[in-house]
DNA sequence: TCAAATCATACCCGATAAGGTATAAATATT
DNA sequence: AATATTTATACCTTATCGGGTATGATTTGA
């Protein structure tokens, strides 16, 4: 399972997007893009998905990754 | 895709779990178990992991639900 | 190589999430 | 039915997230 860290940075360069722009497109501050990236853990579960909307995601339950498959 | 309101609603009966117990062993306090379960959007990420790692899962990624196929 | 764009880090502020707790409502147990 | 357990709702306080912005670093590209 990718992390949403490293899915969120892949897509958002896929798209040519900046940060500044991904902000705009969802809807989010751009300070929150950044600290998205970074790999905040505290981040509240609505933003996210703000973020996420504009990929065709979502937050949702998954696995607990203890030695990781890979996929995708 | 089951939200994770109810999979965790679910899962914790499922253990015969009271939310104070599940609260307690997450290490989460009471209110956020209730807020958790009555589906608020706001809350943090990192304490939603903290809930749902004791049922072995964590927040991920998954698509988008628009007509929803169901599973589980 | 220099300039422009992008990203990282740091600050302040307002809003609110999270915790604690108390009480009421609802469920379960006897 | 009466009681006990569990869950919902409400209030108060503290900590901090999110937004804005400014500055410095890094990357990109002309």
């Amino acid at each position: 399972m990718k992390p949403i860290v490293t899915f969120i940075k892949e897509k958002r360069r896929a798209l040519k997007l900046s940060q500044v722009e991904l902000a705009f497109k969802s809807g989010v501050g751009l300070r929150f893009v950044r600290e998205l990236e970074q790999g905040k853990t505290t981040l509240r579960l609505d933003k996210v998905n703000q973020v996420l909307a504009l990929f065709g995601k979502q937050v949702g339950i998954t696995d607990l990754d203890h030695v990781e498959e890979e996929e995708n």
